[in-house]
DNA sequence: GTCAAACCTCTTGTATACAAGAAGAATGAA
DNA sequence: TTCATTCTTCTTGTATACAAGAGGTTTGAC
């Protein structure tokens, strides 16, 4: 974690990244230096210094001379990038099987039952969060630290576009069943199981892909000027 | 001087991240902004944009009100960091292996000559230039753009530490009888071979990770005040 | 001589001022 | 009316000014 103190640009970074994550901007939507700066009451500079680094992190884009723009990804790049994310995970969880402590698996335990609790009260963001737990703490369980920030840091990226997988019906009971197929791989210590399961559980394939695609094509006409 | 043409903060990142993967900077070295200013004769506004830029991609670290630092990885995280470009290899291959072109083909074999004729000639600048190249056009025959920009990004934060993996003697010819062999593979559109083949080909392993081991702690000294 | 506290200086972080493209509006010709 | 051109305005990009923390240094007490 790099020394986070009392920058202003760290938490405008922060809290711009926030809303592009909760897909707070639509589509090729400019993010306006002056209002942003007054809507958060500071000057352009730290913003400016904000956009740099969310641009490097592939959150916003910026184009010279005309500003910072959400550009969301198209359906090719998005099926990329969950493709990637599924050989991530996949990774973390062929090493996890063999370095994962038992401490580790009574936490990831819990928050496969957490998620699963969430869905029998119908509390979808519980869900989402829980779900969120359980795949970082997967990443941790790696036991290679730097997988675990690159893999924390695509899910990020593709955190607007994951509800669109799990908002299509029945995908959130099987999303469990292969939470706890992954559970059983890592406990029985079988690395290939466990990196099946997962490059499985994330990548889109199959009915999948026509799930997303249909659910893409909803949330596509959310075009900004 | 004000704007003319091409953004300043651009051209000031490029320039620092070419000082930076060419080893330019000792292991905890300060990157001085009035200093780097004027060198590059600009401000301090487009430096530090390109200070964040440089910084979320991995390149360099901020500390809060202490300023950016140059931090090597220390040894396990470079072997984390080999650990995961061999798997984002392996799975360029994977599906390069697939969608390979032909013209994709001959270019890369091309790079493997010019590879093999720069050693005969003792030409280690060129070597390792086409040997980047070879790496760089396996990531784009992947034919996931996404998967290819992040490979290049890693490939270029691990820069200054490859050198150490090529010096070892006898190391290049090993090298290119691998390169040859991914290519034999992806000729014969075997996907797991050349996933196999380029996992092999840059994970530290075996006596690979000696050899890294004792180049690294002949580099470690490199220390700044 | 050693330790601690105040102070000074140097560097970073933020705000503001200014320059210069870019996009769009107004103007004029066909 | 339509197209091209000029001009206006708005926004970004860079420089500079200013504020404030960090680190080192001096000074004083013991």
């Amino acid at each position: 974690m790099p020394a986070m103190g009392t920058r202003i640009a760290d938490t405008i970074r922060e809290r711009i990244e926030q809303m592009i994550v909760t897909g707070e901007f639509a589509d090729g939507e400019r993010l306006d230096e002056v209002k942003l700066a007054e809507q958060f009451g500071v000057s352009r500079t730290p913003l400016r210094e904000a956009f740099q680094s969310l641009a490097a992190s592939g959150l916003l884009t910026l184009e010279a001379r005309r500003g910072a723009f959400i550009r969301h990804p198209d359906f090719v790049e998005l099926v990329e990038m969950f493709e990637v994310m599924a050989e991530l995970e996949a990774m973390c969880g062929f090493r996890a099987a063999r370095r994962v402590s038992e401490q580790q698996m009574r936490d990831i335990g819990r928050t496969i039952e957490a998620c699963e609790a969430a869905i029998a009260r119908g509390d979808s963001d519980e869900y989402y969060r829980e779900n969120e737990t359980f795949h970082h703490l997967l990443y941790e369980a790696s036991g290679n630290s730097f997988l675990a920030r690159e893999a924390a840091r695509l899910h990020k990226r593709l955190k607007p576009y994951r509800r669109m997988q799990l908002r299509v019906n029945g995908r959130m009971p099987q999303s469990m069943r292969e939470h706890r197929a992954i559970y059983a791989a890592l406990e029985k210590a079988d690395p290939k199981a466990a990196a099946a399961m997962l490059r499985q559980h994330v990548a889109i394939q199959g009915e999948r892909f026509n799930d997303l695609m249909a659910s893409y094509r909803q949330m596509a006409p959310r075009k900004a000027g």
